[in-house]
DNA sequence: CTCTTGACTTTGTCCGACAAAGTTTCCTAG
DNA sequence: CTAGGAAACTTTGTCGGACAAAGTCAAGAG
């Protein structure tokens, strides 16, 4: 039977497993059902959907991977909302599968990180300059100590900080794809190139100080110049900006993106 | 019994639908299994894997939500790609749920349009550039029509474009999130302020134009100018920058961001 | 050759069952 | 009376089988 014309469109019903599923989506969404709350046994919304453990199962393993709700330690399950992370890492992946060229992740580094500076002069409080005086801190000891590791995730907290604290909750979500695949390089860079670890912990102190004063000017300039450094950086440690991050990663992965 | 001192690691088994789930996974993303390939039926999977078929189930739903499989108008699975799209609406969805404001949105969308445009005039080509033309003519026409969804339409497929234009592929997911929120706006704004589509109309012709003399001040100055035409726009219309967008959306949702 | 019909396949849903692990209750020994 | 431990209960993960609805395919009727 051909419905491809006729005077009714097709009757689609979803399938019960997606009604369960977006039924729940809607409490947890619309704050009905609160982060942290149990969701209830799979018994209980069996009875409350009147279909069978198998169907609710179902539309559970989708909620779980859609990140709304969680199995808790005791494996029962929570509500949640989407986490950025989640979704961050996700995304990351996906630019991995696209192939993306370290080229393509530096333009938009520049521009966000360029941003995030400007922002927080607006909007840096006391307590997140302190919390930069202490990846500061941090900072010189792995570079005193020579652990390129070590500081090439201090570097990622240092950005991931500044943007905090531009108060920008759209800023930080937006930047947070490429600085995690971007970032990362941070240590092969360190490793390769001696002069590297000094000139990373002067342009953040510039940056720390140009905060501190409010100087909108100071930040962007050091900001986008830290940024700058990293591209040359990157060529000094004799990679090729335009191949696909995979094939750097290939060897050394950052934690949290396995492919 | 009391695990958590002992001399071993508790060893933790994943259940079987998630080894199911990673393991189709992995055929994906390492592409042995190429997007638009059939997966297979359930009962081949309960072969491969040797496990029962609700198992199997469970696994297919959670990858069905993480994009790595879809159904077909068969009802078949086929492997696909996570597509930024579907990614994108999700990190929407977030960030309307995390209450973010106008304010926020612009700012992301003001640095990313403009890096947009600066790269959109290193590496647009002519096909890119005719379909900013043809973009226009129907911008100009819907403006003429008085059609303001048809018109906000048009824009945030212009904005697209552009980035698009740019061959930055991350720049094009990174920008994605925010702009969906951020251009339905236009259609609001061009129903409550007349001199909004025609000030729309020259600044994209502009922008056009600049792409097209290849310069980039004019491109840069231009989308800066859009941008901030839009937040002057936002105003008149009445509308507060810093009121949550889920407040403003609540009338008239934009297509596609269900909340 | 086209059209219909019927067999086969595949998915969506249901039922019932059981093992493993965690929780609760309750009983007993000190 | 309390601490310890065993038994009962709960919950999840997995399994087997079953059936209806809808799609696919092939053979037979016109």
């Amino acid at each position: 039977m051909d419905a491809s014309q006729g005077r009714f469109e097709r009757i689609q019903v979803a399938p019960a497993y997606q009604l369960v599923a977006e039924a729940i989506e809607r409490e947890v969404v619309s704050g009905r059902l609160l982060p942290g709350e149990p969701v209830g046994t799979e018994a209980e919304l069996v009875r409350q959907f009147g279909v069978n453990r198998s169907t609710v199962r179902e539309g559970i393993r989708a909620l779980e991977e859609g990140g709304f709700i969680q199995r808790g330690p005791d494996r029962r399950l929570y509500a949640c909302l989407p986490r950025y992370n989640r979704l961050s890492s996700r995304m990351s992946r996906a630019l991995i599968l696209h192939e993306v060229t370290f080229r393509e992740l530096f333009s938009v580094a520049l521009a966000l990180e360029v941003a995030s500076a400007e922002q927080a002069v607006a909007h840096i409080t006391d307590e997140m300059l302190e919390r930069l005086e202490e990846n500061q801190a941090e900072i010189e000891a792995a570079a005193q100590a020579g652990d390129a590791a070590r500081l090439s995730e201090a570097d990622s907290a240092f950005h991931h900080l500044v943007a905090k604290a531009s108060g920008n909750r759209v800023l930080l979500l937006s930047r947070e794809p490429a600085s995690l695949l971007f970032f990362p390089t941070t240590e092969l860079i360190c490793r390769r190139v001696p002069e590297g670890p000094p000139r990373l912990i002067v342009a953040h102190r510039h940056i720390i100080d140009a905060l501190k004063a409010r100087d909108l000017e100071q930040a962007r300039l050091w900001m986008s110049r830290h940024l700058h450094d990293w591209q040359r950086g990157f060529a000094r440690a004799g990679r090729d900006l335009d191949e696909p991050v995979e094939r750097v990663y290939a060897r050394s992965l950052p934690p949290g993106i396995a492919v």
